[in-house]
DNA sequence: CGGCCTCTTGACGCGCTTCAATAATAGTGG
DNA sequence: CCACTATTATTGAAGCGCGTCAAGAGGCCG
């Protein structure tokens, strides 16, 4: 009934990307088949230890292995906006690559174990496994990709249309991490999520509220229960005029 | 007086991505240098000629080496969004690297010229160039965070300091290509720049008389004079309350 | 149980969108 | 060269969605 990953994205907003990649299968399954390359060691990390600091020199790219990650920018005001959350199979560290030292601050959710894939000097590929520096291009295009149209649906559709793409989103992931797409539990806080939609706290609040009086969802704390998922996803698709119209409070 | 591309983008929103980058070098600057790999070809486009094919399989990676592209997401509705803008030096089509085919349109704004970077199946690099992989990867990386960075400010600061910063990041572009940092010829509509910026054009419209009558732009058409550069930082930086405040109308 | 934090709910104001009309520019053919 | 049309840009007025400010409710932990 929930489209999990069977049909990777075809050229609409709809579904995620494709999550069970080849880098995923190439570091996550593989013990050893190369050669020169040392097996790739774990770092488990607590609920808000940061896992990335950022202005720190560029050094490693982590592969997330099991828990929830934000990755957060911090302007010279020192305000924080939350860029993305990364799951299971999603690749952490990719923006020091091109400057040499990493943008974003990321912190840990919860408790997580990461994969560690240490780089000699800024750039050297070289020292890789063959044929993993080709999976992790197409990684990293892949999450561009995933930013992209993220970012996208975030500044040209309102606020409940947002929200109820973030919770679909977050559906999806769940299911692939091997829980239900309808029923999870939310890792980050609502004054995440609204950092990360671009909009207030309240109006998280507000528009989950009203998802609950619609019985779109139920909401117990970060307990969310998708109920309606193609009501949802009308929201989320249009501009959805018809979101707070025919409900009085 | 104005910071064209001397400092590169150190934790903060200010300066762009160091855009005379390595494979620009590579690609642009040196003719022939390996054995295996052809000396690339160029291709040559007309204003609104399309460049890439939304959905069309991925091929070739493109960099620009004159002109200004506009790179478009078409949703299953036929609704257009424009992605962002590219001018020489920056990379077209690396979001078709992780899916297998290209997710935007490109469309040539003007006469312009790319350099093709052909693959032979989709995510082989080994054909490439030595060194050229890493170089791609950094600058995929690059662009990545350049997209991001813009992505972010376009969510969270208000029109004119979207607008203000727009302006500001078009001067550095034109004065990467040779022309003034402060005055320079916009080569999209007002209609793009809006789609772009997450706005109406009227907003866009407005914002840019509201900036002339205060004397921080001159604008004539597409013809931009930056009068006030300090005065357009200031604008893009913080949320700027004070916008239309003080000017009646 | 008490303190603290996260979350919720309400009222109000403002910025942006929407709708609508006009002006300016470019492109076309006589 | 000038008129004619289509496209693009400007400007105004009205509506509303979301932010802001403020207060209250609920959950977590010592």
């Amino acid at each position: 009934m929930c489209p999990s990953t069977a049909e990777t994205s075809r050229n609409h907003l709809g579904p995620m990307i494709n999550w069970s990649s080849d880098l995923s299968d190439l570091l996550l399954g593989i013990p050893d088949r190369s050669s020169t390359i040392p097996v790739f060691t774990h770092r488990s990390v607590k609920r808000g230890q940061r896992l990335i600091h950022g202005g720190q020199e560029f050094e490693s790219l982590y592969l997330v292995n099991a828990g929830w990650f934000k990755s957060v920018y911090v302007d010279e005001s020192g305000n924080e906006q939350v860029m993305g959350f990364a799951a299971r199979g999603d690749l952490l560290g990719a923006d020091g690559i091109g400057a040499g030292y990493y943008l974003n601050e990321v912190v840990a959710l919860g408790v997580g174990d990461v994969l560690v894939v240490p780089f000699a000097s800024r750039g050297d590929f070289s020292s890789l496994r063959p044929g993993l520096e080709t999976s992790l291009l197409q990684l990293i295009s892949r999450q561009l990709v995933h930013d992209q149209l993220a970012m996208m649906a975030i500044n040209t559709m309102t606020a409940p249309a947002r929200i109820a793409r973030f919770l679909l989103a977050q559906g999806d992931r769940s299911a692939s991490v091997g829980c239900s797409a309808n029923c999870f539990e939310l890792a980050m806080s609502r004054q995440e999520i609204a950092s990360y939609l671009g909009m207030t706290i309240e109006t998280v609040s507000r528009t989950l509220t009203k998802f609950s009086q619609r019985d779109l969802i139920q909401v117990a704390q970060r307990q969310i229960d998708i109920l309606d998922h193609a009501g949802l996803q009308g929201l989320a698709s249009p501009d959805s005029a018809s979101t707070g119209s025919d409900i009085p409070g």
